[in-house]
DNA sequence: AAGTGGTCTAGACCACTCA
DNA sequence: GAGTGGTCTAGACCACTTG
């Protein structure tokens, strides 16, 4: 740390990035703990304060886990709970939608001006594009149409496998998911959509937009979804 | 603080509780400055890193504002901001829809067995009941069903004006508001909503289920809404 | 009993705002 | 330049978990 003192930014961001490097580089792996904070504090040179500060900003970012006690967890991105965390659909008694698409075949193209703008690329990045749907009782209710940057995820078009949904795929790439903004509308599934969801066409389907970010801001994944919800509920949990 | 000092809840909690209450019982008032928190923490006897771990949390529950180099002040709930905070809906151009409901007449009556469940009442408590229904440009486009205990708002049957949004609400009766869980789904509108919102029977709707809590986590209103979004979105955030 | 994170203390110095 | 919140230090003690 001592060569970053100078640096106008605060200690504790600095020692956050310091200590994602190490995740990143294997040092640590997913599930194990951790050193305990004095020792991480002694290791880094600053104050156990300082340490703890960072150490909580990652525990809120859901990169690790604390346990009085216990110790100081890495947070396991291929666990169910954390390659959920961005499906908010519950069944009618609450608990979370389990979902498991199948994945399309992908495609690379040059970005249309709108996956440009939403995905925050150079006009003519290259893209991959995908779709997934989603089954329920073998019936599908649900379908993605996905859009990633190329320059991300190179290689993908070998990976579908990994696609299934944006945690575990860029937990593939060495990245961390973050933030994510979704917008909501409802519109009527066209004749396409009907015969899929196998429902009437005209019928109330919900539609998401959705763009997920790495940990640091970098837009990673832009998802059109359309969800026939027969039963169960779209959960929105408001600050 | 010192006779609470042998609690076995952190200080730092007690110390919210007791800010909440100064500012409950009108000592500052919305909108001005509080003591700095070397002041604060020498009036209660805390250290100041104490003082500030519960000044921080009140920050992030949306009561306080913090901004160095100007000090710490008291949120305004009756500030358009505040009273639109749980409103989701946005435009085409992603600013939030300003939203003016008009307030049916309000009643009382006893809680049904739902509305015992969703408000975390005693069987037969009293409720009261009442509609809001949104306009843009002289055109309905939304309507709420509110339900809110009776035990919470006395005499809110002769405050309507005070109705349109929740946040309004709670401050008038002293309360401040906090989380809320909003359930979304979508479905045909029947022949009444249809009529209301000038559209066709069956167009699909945008439906809401939301119950909004008192900081605390008391339960204070409980809202089924249907909305015809003829534009824009409802914006999720997924942290 | 040993080890962990959670709380709390009592300061210092820095960055920012405003008169 | 005075006053504010933001950062950082260097500890102490407590609550909880596990062997």
């Amino acid at each position: 740390m001592s060569e970053n003192r100078f640096s106008t930014r605060p200690l504790y961001l600095q020692l956050r990035e310091a200590l994602l490097e190490r995740i990143a580089a294997g040092q640590w792996k997913a599930g194990n703990a951790i050193p305990n904070e004095a020792d991480l504090a002694r290791d880094f040179g600053v104050s156990p304060g300082t340490m703890r500060k960072a150490l909580d900003l990652l525990e809120a970012q859901r990169v690790l886990t604390r346990r009085q006690g216990r110790g100081t967890f890495i947070n396991d991105q291929n666990s169910a709970e954390m390659a959920q965390r961005y499906n908010k659909l519950r069944g009618p008694d609450g608990r979370p939608v389990v979902v498991e698409p199948e994945v399309g075949p992908i495609g690379e193209a040059a970005a249309t001006e709108q996956e440009v703008r939403r995905l925050g690329l150079e006009p003519q990045a290259r893209v991959y594009r995908f779709t997934r749907t989603y089954f329920r009782e073998h019936r599908a209710f649900m379908m993605d149409e996905v859009v990633v940057p190329a320059a991300i995820f190179p290689g993908l078009e070998k990976q579908r496998e990994v696609a299934t949904d944006v945690v575990t795929l860029a937990q593939r790439y060495g990245l961390l998911t973050g933030s994510a903004a979704e917008r909501i509308t409802t519109g009527p599934a066209d004749a396409i959509r009907a015969g899929i969801f196998n429902v009437a066409p005209g019928a109330p389907l919900l539609n998401f937009d959705r763009v997920v970010f790495e940990l640091n801001g970098l837009p990673l994944e832009w998802r059109l979804g359309y969800c026939h919800l027969s039963s169960g509920y779209y959960l929105a949990a408001l600050g």
